[in-house]
DNA sequence: TTCTGTGAAATAGTTCACAGCG
DNA sequence: CGCTGTGAACTATTTCACAGAA
C-alpha cells in the first residue's frame, strides 16, 4: 500500500519526539489520511494497537520495515529431536516466512548423526560451534520439561538471545533474552472461557511483552 | 479472557510461596498487564478484593478455575495425523492439565485405523461420531493449510465450538466459534522485534503487555 | 496509608453505507 | 451488477485519576 512510507516517516517523527505511542489519530493527521484508514492500514499488516493507547512506535517501525522488503532471514535452531522437534523440522510455515530451520540438536546420543528434514542431528555440546556456524539468533526448545532449564542456559551461553519455548515451563533467564512460551494448555484454557460464556474470541496474535 | 490463565498461574506461584492475599498491582507486574485492568477483570467476574489489603490468593484461584471450566475433564480431538498431529497426540502437556486427547480424524484412508499413542485413526466422514462418543468440544486441526478450511467446516458441522488452529490459515467461521491460531512464524517475528531493540520480553504465559 | 472500585477519557476495532470502477 | 476502498458512526477496551473503605 502506498501509504506505507509516508506512515514511516511520520513514526521516525514521532520516535525522534520520544514518543512511545501514537494514535491512529496522530498518524492520521500527519500523512493526510482518514484514522480509520490508518487503522484498517495497519490492522492488514497484522499490525495490533492497544485500545486507548495508541500503536508501539518502534514496533509499526519494523512491521513496516520489513513490509517495505527488507526483511531478512533469519535462521532458527531447534533443540530436542522428538516427535514434535521432528514435526517442526519441516514446518513449511516457518522456512515461506524468513525463518529456515538450519540445525537440530539432541542430547541423545544415539540420535546424533541422524538425517532429519535435510538436516543432521548434532549434540547438545556442539552447541555454540552449531550456532556459530548457522548464524543462528533464535531457537525453539522441544525437549520435555525437565531438561528445559539447563537447555535454555546452554543456549544463552552459545549466544542465543531469542527462543521459543515449548515446555511450559518458567524458564530463569537473564533479563535481555527474549522469551515466548508457546504452551497449548494455556490457549485451550482460553479457550473454553469462551466457550463457556458464548462470546467472540480475539485472534489470539498479541503483540509485544512484558518483563522477563 | 485471555488473561485469566495468566492471573491463575501468578496466583498458583504466590499460594505457593505462602502469600494468603496479593494486589492487583502485583498481579499485575506478574502478567504485564495494567492494575486497572487487573482489577475490572476480577470485577468482572464478580471478584470482590479488601481495600488497603487486596484479593484473597485462595479464593481468586477457585473462582478462575471455575470460570475456566477446569474444575472438569475437556476432552480434545486432534485433525491430522502427520508429523504435528502425531507429536501433539503424546503430548503431555495437553492431558497433564485437563485436556486429554482422546481422538485422532485424518482424510486419507491409508492412515485410518492405525494405532498412535494408544488411539485409533478414524476418518472424517465419521466425524460428527467420534465427536460425541468422545464428547469432545475443542479440536486442534494440524492438516496442511489448503486443508483448514475444509477441516474447520467439518468441525463445525460436527458440533465443535473451540479450534486450535497450526494451519496459519484465516479461516472463516461462524461467530460462536472460538478459534486461537497458534502461529510460529509471528511468534518469532515478535521475537526479532525484541532481539533487535535488545529490550527484555515477557514471561509470556500471559498476554499483551503494556502498553503495545 | 494502602489498595480496591469505578467514572471519565482516550483510542482501537468493527460495521455500514456509498462511491467508483470493471 | 459485484467488488474494492474509504469515511462516518458505533462499540469495546484500556488507562487514568480519585474517592473511599479497611
Amino acid at each position: 500500500m502506498g501509504r506505507l512510507p509516508a506512515y514511516l516517516r511520520a513514526l521516525l517523527d514521532a520516535d525522534a519526539d520520544g514518543d512511545a505511542t501514537v494514535s491512529s489519530e496522530h498518524l492520521a493527521q500527519r500523512t493526510g489520511a482518514n484514522p480509520a484508514t490508518v487503522r484498517r492500514d495497519l490492522a492488514s499488516l497484522g499490525i495490533t494497537g492497544t485500545r486507548g493507547v495508541g500503536y508501539d512506535v518502534k514496533y509499526v517501525v519494523f512491521r513496516i520495515n520489513s513490509e517495505l522488503g527488507l526483511s531478512s532471514e533469519w535462521p532458527v535452531i531447534i533443540v530436542g529431536v522428538g516427535n514434535l522437534g521432528r514435526a517442526l523440522s519441516n514446518y513449511r510455515g516457518l522456512s515461506s516466512r524468513g525463518f529456515p530451520v538450519k540445525a537440530l540438536i539432541d542430547i541423545d546420543r544415539s540420535l546424533v548423526g541422524l538425517e532429519i528434514s535435510g538436516l543432521t542431528v548434532r549434540h547438545l555440546d556442539e552447541l555454540s560451534d552449531v550456532v556459530d556456524e548457522v548464524g543462528a539468533a533464535a531457537a525453539i526448545i522441544a525437549v520435555p520439561p525437565d531438561s528445559a532449564q539447563a537447555v535454555a542456559d546452554a543456549l544463552v551461553a552459545a549466544g542465543i538471545r531469542s527462543i521459543l519455548d515449548f515446555t511450559a515451563s518458567s524458564l530463569d533467564l537473564p533479563a535481555h533474552i527474549a522469551v515466548r512460551p508457546v504452551d497449548l494448555a494455556t490457549e485451550l484454557q482460553i479457550l473454553s472461557f469462551y466457550q463457556q460464556r458464548g462470546s467472540a474470541v480475539g485472534d489470539g496474535h498479541g503483540m509485544p511483552l512484558e518483563h522477563a
